[in-house]
RNA sequence: GUGGUUGUAGCUCAGUUGGUUAGAGCACCAGAUUGUGAUUCUGGGGGUCGUGGGUUCGAGCCCCAUCAUCCACCCCA
């Protein structure tokens, strides 16, 4: 038999990860219980036809699909082969797989919305906290099986969600300790303007996926695949002007407002982003006018939060406005909004700046050596109404020298060592010692609760 | 999907132009120490050198393939 493996961008997580990741976990969920948002779980799979075709065609290729079952059997073998030869031409055949694991939270979303829009009260705000799985290949910050945190608001276009949305961001980084956490915006329709004003309203796509990497790779690259994808010299004059738009929020949208002037897309869409930036004041939020994000489904605001400057981390968060993503499902004018968090990466992120307090690894509070046979069973009786009082604790599993229970103890981050031996039993008291300033003392059982 | 990096003990890594029985530190186990964590000392267990082929009298080292890993690109959280 070979070793056993994982499969690849996959992971155990540790005791101690564990506890880590829950930290992050509750800390979102807790949040947006506070804004009011409902929980919503999904199956880990989808049909097929729900997910493809709605990430775009690298999406579709990422997207990790199931095998049918009772492909042998020989009554199917004839739709199999033909499904093969389908697949073998770049073509999805149902013959050969109808299910996939779902890509991310918001399309199972949709077509949740979509089958149950009849029931919800809107505006729905919904949030939901599951694994993710994409066939990307790994690397730093990017796994295979991954878990996303979303807040999605359906049914409403008011701007109020968007300044909620960002509150959220705040509130969440905050708790973490994350304070150097930025949170840039922008919105579709300024995107837009900027190519309907150079009359490439059809590049929108090109112009966008090429000014994305302005802070990775710099102007003159910019500039170079703007070229490459076709723009002219004027055209790229016009978005160097474009991108060279800066100063604090306030100043931005004066100058863009001046750039994009006499376009009503650009007058809507930095009408809503002074609205955002005024309201949600407290936020840090960033006017980025390059910031892109994936051109899917998004049509109005779009967020995306960074990691402080210092962690070379990109985005651990994003989301943005869609006018009809219900409409993929036959269901029109469910308009919403929505953000994620990236757990993966805010991990990273707080593992790297030493960021997680220390008392989330404490489970047990005090150990009870185990001093013999007689001694054990009454030590174990005594922890029994110790643990009724909801006070974890333990009973070292074997008579052993005290040097290993310490030990043991001090593996595990036991605050309490509870020493019960033949003296202790005959005067009913016990050794109380705090494992971390090894200081002791002797006391009565009947007070043990209190102290631990 | 494209390009590259690295695979030796539980962990971090040495290992000479290819040459005896593959090493160290940490960790683990036992003892010195039969009721108090340290330090120190002594002893011990652990490896198909990722896997499969090839070259050679001889391979951890060279060649090919494969798997895994990490990194970058694409894209993304």
């Amino acid at each position: 038999m070979s070793k056993p493996s994982l499969p690849q961008g996959t992971r155990d997580f540790s005791s101690e990860t564990v506890r880590k990741r829950n930290y992050i976990l509750s800390t979102i969920k807790n949040v947006f219980e506070c804004y009011g948002f409902e929980p919503l779980e999904t199956p880990a799979m989808e049909n097929l036809e729900t997910l493809m075709g709605k990430y775009g065609e690298e999406g579709d290729r990422l997207i990790f699909k199931i095998l049918n079952n009772g492909l042998n059997d020989p009554k199917n073998e004839a739709k199999a082969k033909e499904g093969f030869e389908k697949l073998l031409n770049g073509k999805n055949s149902t013959a050969l797989t109808e299910r996939a694991l779902k890509y991310d939270l918001t399309i199972p979303f949709a077509r949740y919305v979509a089958m149950n829009h009849g029931q919800l009260t809107f505006p729905y705000k919904r949030y939901q906290i599951q694994p993710v799985w994409r066939a990307d290949r790994p690397q730093k910050g990017r796994y295979r099986e991954f878990t996303q945190c979303d807040a999605d608001v359906v049914g409403s276009t008011a701007l109020i969600n968007e300044v909620e949305l960002s509150n959220i961001y705040h509130a969440v980084f905050v708790k973490l300790r994350l304070n150097n956490y930025s949170l840039k915006i922008n919105h579709r329709k300024v995107l837009a303007a900027l190519a309907e004003k150079i009359g490439g309203a059809d590049s929108l796509t090109d112009i966008t996926v090429a000014i994305d990497k302005l802070d990775k790779i710099g102007i003159d690259k910019v500039n170079l695949e703007l070229n490459q994808r076709g723009l002219s010299v004027t055209q790229i004059d016009f978005i160097n002007q474009y991108l060279n738009v800066n100063g604090n929020n306030e100043e931005k949208l004066n100058k863009i407002e001046l750039l994009l002037s006499n376009n009503h897309l650009a007058a809507d869409g930095i009408k809503e982003l002074r609205f955002i930036v005024q309201t949600a004041s407290k936020v840090n939020i960033d006017i980025d006018f390059t910031l892109a994000r994936g051109l899917n489904y998004y049509t109005g605001t779009i967020f995306e939060a960074k990691a402080p400057a210092e962690v070379q981390i990109g985005s651990i968060g994003g989301g943005g406005r869609y006018d009809n993503l219900t409409a993929l499902f036959g269901v029109n004018n469910i308009p919403g909004v929505g953000i994620s968090f990236g757990v993966d990466r805010i991990y990273d992120v707080l593992d790297e700046l030493n960021l997680f307090p220390q008392d989330i690894q404490i489970s047990t509070r005090a150990l009870f050596f185990n001093m013999g046979t007689e001694e054990s069973k009454f030590s174990y009786a005594v922890m029994q109404s110790v643990r009724e009082k909801g006070i974890p604790c333990e009973l070292y599993h074997e008579q052993a020298k005290m040097d290993k229970q310490f030990k043991y103890a001090d593996k595990k981050n036991i605050l309490f060592a509870v020493i019960i031996g033949s003296m202790e039993m005959e005067n009913n008291v016990c050794i109380l010692k705090n494992l971390s300033t090894g200081e002791q003392q002797q006391i009565s059982l009947t007070e043990l609760p209190n102290l631990l």
